[in-house]
This record gives structure tokens, C-alpha cells and sequence, in this order.
DNA sequence: GTGTAAATAACATACGTATGCAATCGATCA
DNA sequence: TGATCGATTGCATACGTATGTTATTTACAC
């Protein structure tokens, strides 16, 4: 591997001159920048990684924590936070934190990395607190943390969840039904606060036996949607805490025969790319996880850069995004 | 930070010491690890990435080149290969490659990767040969290229393209069709190729006016769908280079009020996670990718600790997926 | 030709860890 | 008791870059 002291050999000089000039830092004549760069050009030196965190304290390297990739709702939101980083000359390093494999702190503060992202973090964690008391700038993503300053970016959750339940009060829905996500997560606890709260104004109610918590993958919400509409008496419709959730839901819903926005009510959350595929068309809120992901990005090497100061709060505003999964419920719609 | 120097100035030693005595090195007396495992405690201490990798120069980052992870195929090779990285105790870095933002191989070369594996590389590409140059260990994953040493881990994808034309044969299906993936990546070639000569081997023509050669994503799958239907004389049956292809095709069919598996039939290539939704039940070709995410992981480990040695090509072998997408021609069902 | 200031380049050191080699300590054996 | 050996530990330095400080060169005015 060559270094700048080959390259300062080379082209005659002493490696700090090397470092500026390569750097674009000024006080090198042009003459020797030239030089320079020529003789960096010729040994094809890149600087080194370490050598340079070692010096300068920081890596450029973010920590994105999340869940399995292959849920697809991370890739929607990782994706364009990779987009961001990248424009912003930063490198992502995906980090995993599952509730089997739960991550260690230390893997987060060995220096490695000059921020962190948080997007899959439970309500009782400890992991943001751990963070702030070693000073590591992080910032929490789609999820929020009780009693804790930090820097967070999130959809309006409950109001998503009260638009759901105006929707389906609108359509002439009784018999309700929700597979939120787990409890305790923010996302899960709002979204279904918020549908909770927005039914009872309408004076609908929504039975305990109708709700379900759920981790937020495709096989919860199948199981649970054969579950519910195996009830003496079934729900008219399903709030599904998100899109995921609700693929499993219009796939249960199509094994039993029956077809989504017809014979039953599916809506989801979040508007991941997937949930305009013809097949499913789903009506879902959009959970703008493009703006999500970007503002992430953004806020977080802002505070990089001034570590002090007070954390910000981005809150999106979740928009209904009808589609093919909706409809008054069957019966109403017979009497008609 | 806490450093070693920290360490060692409270348990009263030198670093070197901290430094053997934390990695468990022999030569250090029980008493003072002890004491010197106490003091890390204390001080919360965890080694410098930096510091180690200047010195060691080795880092323990893998850097794994892929396109979008929104596209459902990627986060299913990848999610394994992190996994088998983890177990290996190495870290891994996504490393974006798009046509319309093509790599630098600078991005590569800074000395942060231990190892690099190429996912998406096309057969002109040049990385693997400056990658060769710089003497970065790398492994082809699901793609190869012609005319290079290198390890290799690939399906048999013209044996794969060979099965799917024996089923169609079987079927009955004439008017056939294919959507396969671009013509520069070894997979889309050897997957049509295979699939060609399968076809003729049956006696079988497959018209180009049916051939496509398209992205492997959704919309492309969608849309070369719904050109290859609008024909005069449109095929009975789609063969599709890969499952997102296929769900492209199968949404592209559903939208026209077809039934994939009744009016048409549709196979996919990969068997991702989705493929087997309910949905879709796609009639694919297995890929392993979980096989080869393994695989391949463990060739660049092996790969990194000796550099030299001749190298190693694992071939995997496809197998048929029979589910619901495939039936024999409407019109030969329709005569019986 | 001399003096001065500015421009340019070199020098020296810090960053944190790992490791070859030297030094020290204690114990064992003759 | 002294020599020797093995077990521990310390010392010194390398890794590659960045940067504060000092030295040198250049340009300019007188």
C-alpha cells in the first residue's frame, strides 16, 4: 500500500506537504501541487482510512441500526438514508439489532463510528441513554423514546391513526378490527392510540378480542387475519399497523377466498413502494419514510457538528393514500 | 475516549500490557488481568477501531457492492451474508453501485475493507481487474465474469434456464415468452441461453419478437408483460429471469383480469421469501441465495487469511419449484 | 544591495494499538 | 549461595495522516 510519504518522496517533498496539497489546503504554490498530484497519480495512492480517523477523530462512518433487511419496509427507509449519507460524504454501516441477537453498546462506541441511527429501538431501551452518556451523536428515526433528549424525526402517528378511523366511520364500519404493531414501540403504541381515540369520537366501538399486537412482518399478519376473521363474528374491516402487516392480511384474506376492498376492508401504513403492486393496491397512510430517512441524515451530521444545543424534533404529517382496499361493509351495501 | 494508556495508568501497568492482557494473550499473570480487566470496567473502555486497524492493518470490514436494496432481491442475499459475516466477526459496509452512479474503485482501495464481494458487476466490468491489481481479497457472488481468476460462487443458471424450458415443454406450451435480465450480467445470459437451448432441444421455437432482455425489477417486469400480451398471437407462457420480474409480470397480468397459473403461465427465478405469498405463488427455480450469501462469505474469509492459492469456484445447484403459476396452455385445456 | 514581510515548505509530534525485544523478578537446581 | 531458566512486565517503535510551529525561500520596496 503506498503512503503519502511515498508520494512526498517521490515528488520531492515532505509528506505534511503532500497531505495540504492533496487536501486543497492553501499555502502550496500551484508548481508543487501540480508535482504532487502527479506523483499521487502515478503510485495510485489513496489515503488511509485509519491513519486519518486515527488523526482527525472521525471515520465518516454512520451506524444505521435496524431490523432484518429483508422485512421490506427497512430497505424503503435505509435506502434513501444510504442516498443522503452518501451526498452528504458520509458511508453507512448497517448494524443489526434483533430482540434475539440484542445489540451491545460496545459494538456502537469503539470509535468506529461518527454517528448513529436509531430506527427499530424499543420503548424500555437503554441504547439512547447509553449513547448520550458516551456522547455519541445519534438521532432517533420513526421511532420516539419517553423522558429522553434527543434529536428525532417521526410521523404524526396517532393523527394517522385517527385519519384511518374517520375513513372507515365514513364507509359505514361497525365491526372493526386491528393488528397494530408491538406495544412497545412508539409507532405501534401511537398509531393504535390515535385509531382507538379517533373511533370512540365517531362512538364506535372496538372490542379487545378485535385488537391485536404483532411484530410488524408479513407471517403476523397473515396468522392474525385468519385469526380474526375465523370469529363467530368477523370484522368488517382491519386496520393493519403497517404495510407489512397488511400484505399478510390481503394474502389471508385472498387464501380464504375473498377479495380485499370487496368482500373486506384492508388498510395499511407507512405506503411502501409494494402497496401499489396492482395485486394489492392497498389504501395505507403515507408514512413518508423518503422524508423520513433524509431528515435523519441531515439532522444527524448537524449535530455532529455542534454537539450541544437543543435537539431538534421533525414530526411529518401522514397523508391517506386511498386505494383498492376499502369499501362500505358488505352488508350495507347488500341492503342498498 | 478512554484509551489503553488509561487503562494501564490505572491498574498501574504498561499498555502493552492492558493490550496483551485484554486480547487474552498469554504471558500475563492471572492477578493482573484481573486487575487490568477491573480498571477497562471502570473506565468503560473499548479498544480504538483506528488505532487497531493502523497497526494491525486489518480492519474487519467487509465491503459488499449491490445495487438498491428496494429491490426485493438484494436485501435477500445481502441479510445472509451480514449474518455470516457477524458469526465470522467481521462488520459490513453496503457500497451502492448503480449504472446511473457507477463505483470508484478509490472507493474500495482507502484501506477501510478487509475484503470486497461484488454483487452486480456486469461482464465488461473492470472492478474485479482493478480490485486483482491492488491485491484486494474479493469474491464474485451471483455473478461471474469471463477470462478472470477469481472465487466464485454462482447457481448453474443455465442448467436453471434448462429446467424451466423442460416444464414448459411438459406443459404443452408453444408460443412461448421471455423476459430475461440484462444481456451484460453472466446471469441473464446464462439463464436465456440455458432456457434457448433447453427449448430447442424440444423442438421448440422461441420467437425474438418474444425475447426481452430488461432490468430485473418490478416495473420492468410489468411493462414488457404488457407489450409481450398486446401481440396479435400472444404466448401462453412467460419464462422471467428473476422472481421480481415475475411479480411484475404477475401484477401486469392481474391488472389485464388474467389469472397467472390459469390463462397464463408465469415462472420465476430466485425463489425469494415472496415468491411463496399467497398472492403470487410463483412456480420458480430455487437460487439458495441464503447458500450463496453463506458461501461466499466464507470464501472471502478464507480468501483474506491466505492470499494466495488458487481460486475457488462454488457452483450451486438449481431446483424446480412447483406452486402455482404454471398449467398447460388454456387452449390445449379448452380441446381436452 | 539590503531589509522586511509574505508565501511556501519542512519539521516534529499527536492520534491509539500492537508487538519485537530487553529487563526484571522469582524460583529452581547444583 | 550463585547461576540459570522461565515467567512476567516494561520499553520502544511502527502504523499513516493531520496540523501547529519553525525554517526557508521569494518578492518587493527602499
Amino acid at each position: 500500500m503506498t503512503t503519502s510519504h511515498d508520494v512526498a518522496k517521490l515528488a520531492g517533498v515532505s509528506q505534511s506537504t503532500v497531505s495540504r496539497a492533496l487536501r486543497g489546503l492553501p499555502g502550496i504554490s500551484e508548481k508543487t501541487r501540480l508535482q504532487i498530484q502527479r506523483a499521487a497519480e502515478m503510485l495510485a495512492y489513496v489515503p488511509s482510512d485509519a491513519g486519518r480517523s486515527l488523526s482527525t477523530k472521525r471515520t465518516r462512518v454512520i451506524g444505521v441500526v435496524s431490523a432484518e433487511l429483508t422485512n421490506p419496509f427497512f430497505p424503503e427507509l435505509v435506502e434513501p438514508m444510504r442516498a443522503e449519507f452518501e451526498r452528504l460524504g458520509y458511508r453507512m454501516l448497517l448494524i443489526p439489532d434483533s430482540s434475539e441477537n440484542p445489540l451491545e453498546i460496545d459494538r456502537l462506541a469503539d470509535g468506529t463510528l461518527d454517528g448513529v441511527i436509531l430506527t427499530t429501538v424499543v420503548l424500555g431501551s437503554q441504547l439512547p441513554h447509553r449513547l448520550a452518556a458516551r456522547k455519541i451523536p445519534f438521532v432517533l428515526a420513526n421511532r420516539e423514546i419517553d423522558g429522553i433528549q434527543a434529536d428525532t424525526v417521526v410521523l404524526d402517528n396517532q393523527l394517522g391513526g385517527k385519519i384511518v378511523a374517520s375513513l372507515l366511520a365514513d364507509l359505514g364500519h361497525e365491526k372493526v378490527a386491528a393488528i397494530l404493531g408491538p406495544a412497545d414501540t412508539s409507532v405501534g403504541r401511537d398509531r393504535g392510540t390515535g385509531f382507538q381515540q379517533g373511533l370512540s369520537e365517531r362512538r364506535i366501538a372496538l372490542l379487545p378480542e378485535r385488537v391485536r399486537n404483532e411484530p410488524f412482518t408479513y407471517s403476523a399478519g397473515h396468522k392474525a387475519t385468519i385469526e380474526l376473521l375465523a370469529a363467530a363474528e368477523p370484522p368488517t374491516a382491519i386496520f393493519c399497523g403497517n404495510d407489512v402487516i397488511a400484505f399478510g392480511a390481503c394474502n389471508a384474506v385472498a387464501s380464504l377466498g375473498l377479495i380485499p376492498g370487496h368482500d373486506i376492508t384492508i388498510i395499511g401504513f407507512d405506503n411502501i413502494e409494494m402497496s401499489d403492486w396492482d395485486l394489492f393496491r392497498i389504501t395505507t397512510v403515507n408514512g413518508d419514510l423518503k422524508g423520513m430517512a433524509e431528515n435523519a441524515a441531515r439532522l444527524l451530521i448537524r449535530r455532529i457538528a455542534s454537539p450541544d444545543g437543543a435537539p431538534e424534533r421533525i414530526t411529518l404529517e401522514p397523508e391517506l393514500i386511498l386505494r383498492a382496499t376499502h369499501a362500505p361493509p358488505l352488508g350495507m351495501r347488500l341492503r342498498a
